[in-house]
DNA sequence: CTGTTAGCGCTTTCAG
DNA sequence: CTGAAAGCGCTAACAG
């Protein structure tokens, strides 16, 4: 691996040049900056961004930790984070916790060894507590749909608690009483405020809780078939069902397709997130739509920001606005 | 931030032996040990991957550059490379080119910069010469799914000649003669390759190829969609569609179906990397299957290989099967 | 069993 | 307009 050193031998200059000619900071003659150059070139060279970070303290790095890339909405979330700090130069490492404590815990410390300059994390099982270390740090983070509600973060989200309100209110105002919900774990982030809203909405129309209702699981394509399966085994079925998550309510579709049921004929059905796959199937699904690219880059600006001016102390509290989707999948109740 | 000085001093040892408790290397005494432990839990100290990195020339970070992680078998590629590093303790860059050849260059360069261990490629626009620079730095590198077919690169690839060769021969099995193609631009990898596979099916069963019955556009469902629609404003219409890709296979599929026409009864349709969505829509797609979770782990497992045992010298080519997954949306000609 | 010290490849004063 | 040299936080001889 070729060094600032033999560039600077090869030119016939100090390596004080050439850093200057790398970093553009000060004058340096014509002549002695293509003799640089020329050596640069000759020689494959690629200044090392780790030495550069020892020294700057800067890596000119990301993470993002969330639960899993290949949720679509997290793809969409990351691209968004991705396209804003690619435009300032930096790179993005993305982990997926899976939602798993121990693999989030593992995940933050060993970027936090990696001295990335910023940190966007889906908090699914973290406690404040594991976070304020990293703070202290002085690494900038910033909370994606999170319930931390700590003036210690930064926090970009929609309000899950509205927004699993609004889907249960739309079922509610095609006239469905018996509503059932497919939710991630509880003890997540979105499922459970998503069920905070589900309740808040039954229990304002005067709807009774029902506990053989509502089934959770994990947020995946299989959990939310499984879940829905368990609620259509039960003697009374739901005339309707939120699911918190698209992807479960894509499998909550098969499942009640499985059973010989139609949507909306007989199930109407909702979900959340609005990925695009929802509204290509048949019928198209119903869901609460929230800005995921958008979040992204929001959460993006915010670190940017903090870097630059190294404001580690101000914090900032983005909530941006989920939207009711009607499409197909969800029908007036006969 | 602290730094090993500091939990050396509170500890009242050497920094010596706080780096080997850091890294189990040499025998501490239990008292002293639980002496710097307790000093690193005061301090908050996290040590320094990056001057870990200077000193050793290991940074234990990887990077995968694709066209796009929204996509979802670069998403599922993406999660099985990342699911075997990180047993061994790797952080993962992920880097987005849109197929954009300054993109994947500039990409290049960064994570060189980084000195990352080893490094993913998927090379829509790269070519060899681009690359070999890369490799002479001594920096493991696994292409995937690439046509580039020189013994410097290890190579994780599926015979995508034969792939677009057994989608079209099914399409010809069942009868059809007039068979559209929306492919991906033809000067990317995977398009160009799967377009020769079409070409050379026509050519073995005796179809003439007609130009106006190809379309080739941007990898993506709006993509399919254009060119699907391009396809259908033809006078001749075909009697059955290839789409290079899933994505685009999507919006051909919406394509034919906004304009009236039914899958498979007026039109067959078959895509390419069988996603998850494409067995989820109704009907469901045609497709040929990539392992796309298992590539992505064999190119884990050759980096790997090669970072351990320091082998820059060998290379490996891994050259995996696809399948012909024959779903509702082909059916015989009537 | 533990400590001293020389660098790793850069940036950045301070001098000239 | 350019150079010398200190030092970022670690690891790994080498020494004891």
């Amino acid at each position: 691996m070729t060094t600032i050193k033999d560039v600077a031998q090869l030119a016939n200059v100090s390596i004080a040049t050439v850093s200057h000619v790398l970093n553009g900071t000060r004058f340096v003659s014509k002549e002695v900056q293509l003799r640089i150059m020329n050596a640069m070139e000759t020689l494959n060279y690629q200044p090392s961004a780790v030495a550069r970070g020892l020294r700057t303290k800067k890596t000119n790095t990301m993470a993002i930790i969330i639960p899993d890339i290949t949720n679509p909405f997290f793809a969409d979330f990351t691209r968004g984070f991705q396209d804003v700090v690619d435009q300032k130069g930096f790179l993005v490492l993305v982990c997926n916790s899976d939602r798993i404590l121990t693999r989030e815990i593992r995940f933050l410390e060993m970027i936090w060894q990696q001295r990335v300059d910023g940190v966007v994390l889906n908090p699914a099982m973290v406690k404040v507590e594991d976070l304020s270390r990293l703070v202290k740090a002085r690494i900038s983070v910033v909370l994606i749909g999170s319930q931390i509600d700590n003036p210690d973060f930064n926090v970009v989200m929609i309000d899950n608690v509205k927004g699993g309100f609004d889907a249960t209110q739309h079922l509610i105002d095609l006239g469905h009483r018996k509503i059932g919900l497919v939710c991630g774990l509880l003890n997540t982030t979105s499922g459970g405020l998503r069920y905070q809203g589900y309740l808040k909405a039954l229990e304002e129309n005067g709807i009774p809780f029902q506990d053989d209702l509502t089934a959770e699981g994990p947020i995946t394509y299989e959990g939310g078939y499984q879940c829905t399966r368990q609620l259509l085994s039960k003697n009374e079925l739901p005339t309707a069902v939120f699911a918190t998550s698209d992807v479960m309510a894509l499998g909550a579709k098969t499942a009640i397709e499985d059973v010989g049921l139609q949507i909306p004929g007989d199930i109407s059905l909702i979900g959340f997130d609005d990925i695009p796959e929802v509204s290509r199937t048949r019928p198209r699904l119903s869901t609460i739509a929230q800005p995921k690219y958008g979040m992204g880059q929001e959460a993006a600006i915010i670190l940017l920001e903090q870097i630059e001016n190294k404001q580690t102390n101000t914090r900032k509290r983005v909530v941006m606005t989920h939207k009711v989707i009607a499409r197909e999948s969800t029908a007036a109740l006969k």
